[in-house]
DNA sequence: TTTGGCGTTAAAGCA
DNA sequence: TGCTTTCCACGCCAAA
């Protein structure tokens, strides 16, 4: 229950807040504030913003629910503006075109025109176009699925499925719920068209696809010709770039692989996107960073539609999952709640679900066409659950990893208690932060700040083997997460004191590699690697920036 | 047992 | 170049 001694804290808050607005002192400050300030020497490409934002003028307002905040439901419990404090602020009509100060606290439960959330100096025009596939004719789509938070892992199945030649079938699973090893045939599928499934039916043809997708034929990504273990990987300088203002929780490059685009999203609750092909010095007004601002608090996950890049799902911590369509240039409100979602993701093949938690522990299944939640568990685990993932092999299979110290796997067909039974946890002495499998299914990798990177395999993922590795931050970076590269081989983590990324080598046990270079000023905290292109790695930092190492 | 304060220390912004 | 500010990740520990 909320304390008297809370209630008349929080009062006195509102009460200063109500009257700093009345005043309009935070806005002449800011006035004050952008009229003296220096141009910022900035020598790198960079966002470009309306205006420079100013620090935020309320604090971050967590999302919680009654529950979390230890309150009955029908409590009177706090005021109703509470939780929408933010939005007490008296704001003028068009705070999202001059006014980003007041503009940063607004939590809008509508979808959010393109207009209202862009955020950008430039035009965005450019974007929509690339987006809408008007630039991308010879873009190539995955088949089948992305993947959770801030990761990397399940984006890059495809490639590993052409990499490995690992044939995708449906696979016998054991009563266990583990897929059986020795029912997968490994062959080459060179010619085939991968894209197409067992009846023949391609998953990429279904729905309003925006792009002007093609069926991948194997013979045109010859992964063969890029080997990452022995071709090193370069930092360009025009592979650099602020992506957006403040620190990132999750990067992701667009699965296409002809249009290099990365997505980002941050503290802030922006989410920019980085078309790395606009490079034009002579354009000032397109340097192909487009920054919006959907979220009022971190963004926590980005998750490209699977049969439709031009639609880009987002959660953040203020309890809404918003839903970029390009073709409308809205961002849609998919789902609004009181308590903070900390991670998100797909199953394979099922681009109507979202699997998001939320609060502390709790896990819900989303059907987007209903727009209803279809299942829920309000204790999947004791503290918050910071990823999400599924078995590329059986996407029955889905792991979990959580600040209570555990990852976990379940099998969603035997879910259906209250308290589901895990296949298998993995314990850990301090918080979780990622379990991502294996491009191949077959392994599952965890990271966690007691400074060791878990790797589980075999049949039932009985063999557990802890890699040291320091995976300690602190409060103003993003905490580490180890991401699959394009095979089993390789891990990919950050590297604090080096300002690097870790290659460690699942076999080996050790790191086998250090990517560095002068071009790095911070640590690349959240890495992505891209889903069809085998060497370019995307790093990005606490300053919003974003390093796209490529294969020399 | 719960709660809240504190230490940690990266990187932008500014003078 | 150096100082200030940022401020919700996490663990530790003392106080309630």
């Amino acid at each position: 229950m909320a304390t008297e001694y809370e209630r008349k804290r929080l009062e006195n808050i509102r009460r200063n807040d109500e009257m700093l607005a009345a005043l309009n002192v935070r806005a002449k400050a800011s006035i004050l504030t952008a009229a003296t300030k220096r141009p910022r020497d900035d020598s790198t490409k960079s966002y470009k913003k309306k205006e420079k934002q100013s620090k935020p003028e309320t604090p971050i307002v967590m999302r919680k629910s009654l529950r979390t905040r230890g309150l009955d439901p029908d409590s009177v419990g706090l005021p109703n503006w509470f939780s929408d404090y933010p939005k007490r602020i008296p704001t003028p009509p068009q705070q999202y075109s001059s006014a980003p100060l007041q503009k940063s606290s607004a939590r809008v439960l509508a979808p959010l025109p393109f207009d209202k959330a862009y955020d950008g100096e430039g035009s965005y025009k450019k974007f929509v176009e690339t987006m809408l596939g008007t630039t991308a004719s010879k873009s190539m789509v995955k088949d089948d699925c992305d993947d959770s938070v801030g990761d990397s892992s399940s984006t890059r199945r495809r490639s590993s499925r052409l990499s490995n030649a690992v044939v995708q079938k449906e696979e016998p699973v054991s009563s266990s719920g583990f897929v059986k090893k020795e029912a997968f045939v490994k062959k080459s599928c060179r010619g085939k068209l991968v894209t197409k499934d067992e009846n023949g039916d391609s998953p990429m043809s279904s729905g309003n696809d925006c792009l002007k997708k093609e069926v991948i034929k194997p013979e045109k990504i010859d992964f063969e010709k890029i080997e990452f273990d022995r071709e090193p990987l370069s930092l360009e300088p025009h592979n650099v770039a602020r992506v957006v203002p403040g620190r990132i929780l999750v990067v992701k490059f667009m699965p296409c692989q002809n249009v290099k685009l990365v997505a980002a999203g941050d503290k802030l609750g922006n989410v920019g996107f980085w078309n790395m092909d606009c490079g034009d010095e002579d354009d000032d007004d397109d340097d192909g960073i487009y920054l919006f601002r959907p979220h009022t608090a971190p963004v926590s996950s980005l998750v490209f539609q699977q049969n439709s890049l031009s639609k880009v799902i987002s959660s953040s911590y203020d309890g809404l999952i918003r839903l970029m369509d390009v073709e409308k240039s809205v961002f849609d409100l998919v789902y609004s709640s009181d308590d903070a979602i900390f991670s998100l993701s797909q199953r394979p093949n099922d681009e109507q679900s979202l699997y998001f938690s939320a609060g502390y522990g709790m896990l819900y299944v989303w059907d987007l066409r209903a727009g209803k939640s279809v299942l829920n568990w309000d204790d999947l685990h004791e503290h918050r659950i910071n990823s999400i993932d599924f078995s590329p092999q059986n996407p029955h299979v889905m792991a979990t990893s959580s600040t209570d110290g555990t990852a976990c796997l379940w099998d969603l067909r035997s879910m259906g208690a209250t308290t589901p039974k895990t296949l298998k946890t993995v314990n850990h002495s301090r918080a979780v932060h990622s379990a991502y499998f294996s491009p191949s299914g077959l392994s599952l990798a965890t990271t966690s700040v007691d400074n060791y990177i878990g790797i589980l395999s075999g049949a039932n993922f009985e063999d557990i083997s802890m890699i040291s590795h320091d995976n300690a931050t602190n409060r103003w970076i993003s905490t580490f997460r180890g991401v699959w590269g394009w095979d089993d081989s390789y891990i990919f983590v950050g590297n604090r004191p080096s300002k690097g990324i870790d290659v460690i080598s699942t076999k080996l046990k050790r790191t086998v590699k250090e990517l560095h270079d002068p071009l790095m000023k911070a640590i690349p905290c959240r890495i992505h690697c891209h889903p069809l292109n085998v060497g370019v790695v995307a790093g990005s930092t606490a300053g919003g920036q974003v390093y796209v190492w490529t294969p020399k």
